[in-house]
DNA sequence: CATGAATGAGTTTTCATTCAT
DNA sequence: GATGAATGAAAACTCATTCAT
């Protein structure tokens, strides 16, 4: 059993160091070797615990997403502990979207680059296919509590997650000065919220 | 005088030709002799007109960029002819932006690829920073013609641009039984004309 | 005849810029282009003047050798007019030497160029060797009127020419704080005089 | 342990590679791949041990010095070993320099190379620099021994070595009809002695 | 498991040369 | 004569991948 949690250990090392190389790179400029030293063991080693540069990369991707998924389960699981409303749960919810999601730079700098990626490759596409769409229906399901349009719910989750996507990129496109992002990212909320 | 003309024909060929190579590939991942061969010409011709790799997609990404803002001035003149109301107009401006910029899907690819280099290389940001402002600029005036708050107007007209740009990104990852593209967005831009 | 004329002085113009352009870099590193641009000509026009890069070179270094060739039979003709000794006639010779080859840094520069060509390139090389030929025999025919030995005369001209290249190659490699050039060289040509 | 040592011997082998190719052609018409071939390694290897080309023609340049030096410290020591009064030393010296060093023609060639390169990189040229200064110097402290005058030995120094460079250049420039090396090189230092 | 040397395909770039206008 | 577009060979360099130790 330790052997096989040493080998995840070093798999999500090799991971992070790939998660750090990408604030600085774009996969694609970003080197085996690049990657090794971030991770600090011999590249040599990254063929052993991974067939190529792109399952490096699946993984990684499946990894970030994984990741999130896990952090917004936590949060979901102690929020229900405490007694909220169901619009309060709302507000809740896009409270921690904002922080931990749309406004954290790094982790929007990395979707953008993940974005790219599935633009030209199916594999990744497809896995990020089911995370917008789990994204999606959590959202939706949420909503459905506060209506009692299901579709019009759903309309109105997609067009949510896809706005805090653009937020996510003009969060790292945009200069501070062009708008607050946090104003218009709560102001904006707030008339969705209202328009249910 | 021709000469000039024959030059920048050439090199528009040539940035053609890119254009269809990223329909194909990432940049990083499109070769200069990729590039030659989808506008038929020799390879070391692109060294003649560019540079070098980078102010090809400079360059390139200036004219997609020129391409798109004609495209909306010719738009802009031809809608002004007729006499709308603001009301309208707005209407008008939405159905062309769907129609002919979100869900245009070569475009919308090109757009990742340009958000993703555009996350790494300042130039380009600068670039597209401009863009976006201009933009955000041109909707804003619009909605401050309906409505008599123009820090709401621009704020909405941000989370409106944001929420294309997701729109857009969506057309290309998710597939359409995800949710109806078109439905989402017409709907979710009456709410944005009716909230105002 | 002016059109022989113009032609030989176009050719010189480039040969001249090519001059200029190893003040820079050396021939392999200097680019037709770069010739072209020093002689404000267009730079197909050097293959119209010339059969191709190498007969550039070898143009130019027969140019280069012919005008001091050219610059030390004026100064002889000069220098003959007036009524000097022998023993005066090779101080006057060296001071020539001094000042207008040997430390000309701009002549050295293109002559360490010229050893490094004629070190690997046989034609050139044949060039060269006439015209060292040449100096070592006038100087040897100066030095005999001072001595009895023929023999002995020649010996000392080509060790004096060696020990001029010498200096020469000092005064490009070496910075002016290793020694005085001007003192070595004149203090050195009197015990060279003195031994005879 | 081994390791090292084993990785300094590919770098030698590939600097002797260098050293070969030299004698063929100039440095900047010598490619990676010629050096490669001549070392019979993979070219990318060279891109292993060495950061780029220019980078092996320093390490080379500093090999090439650093072998001649060893090779004189160790003479130096043979002959010390040997009672030789001062003149005789500086006989002896002569006569090293004449055999190992001035009459090499594959060292000469490749010195007439390194000037060149000197004459148009300044981070060569310091490196030559400090060896000449060196030459001079040890020669110097020599005949300081059997005069009185110091300054008088720095310059006879100078002007020796720069007169061994030139016989140098010669014995690779000139055919050997034109004078008999030996003889010039061993009678005129031999007055340079008498001189002292 | 770990290391780092070795391989070779592929990429950008430079440039002498040609040639139609 | 002059121009500048076009060609293609060759260069330096990168890097994923393999593999012996």
């Amino acid at each position: 059993m330790p052997r096989i949690k040493d080998h995840e250990d070093k798999k999500n090392q090799i991971l992070e160091a790939l998660n750090q190389c990408l604030q600085e790179k774009p996969f694609d400029q970003t080197s085996i070797k690049d990657i090794a030293r971030a991770a600090d063991v011999n590249h040599g080693l990254l063929h052993y615990y991974f067939k190529n540069k792109e399952d490096i990369l699946t993984q990684y991707i499946k990894y970030v997403i994984d990741h999130y998924k896990t952090l917004f389960n936590d949060w979901l699981t102690a929020i229900e502990a405490q007694n909220f409303n169901e619009k309060e749960l709302i507000e809740e919810f896009f409270d921690f979207m904002n922080s931990r999601i749309t406004l954290n730079k790094k982790l929007s700098k990395v979707f953008i680059e993940i974005w790219e990626i599935a633009a030209y490759n199916s594999n990744i596409r497809s896995i990020l296919q089911q995370a917008y769409r789990e994204w999606i229906d959590t959202l939706s399901e949420m909503l459905n509590t506060v209506t009692k349009d299901p579709a019009a719910a759903r309309q109105v989750s997609a067009a949510t997650v896809a706005f805090l996507e653009g937020m996510a990129l003009f969060s790292i496109i945009l200069t501070p000065d062009t708008f607050d992002f946090n104003q218009v990212l709560t102001g904006f909320q707030k008339k969705i919220i209202e328009s249910l």
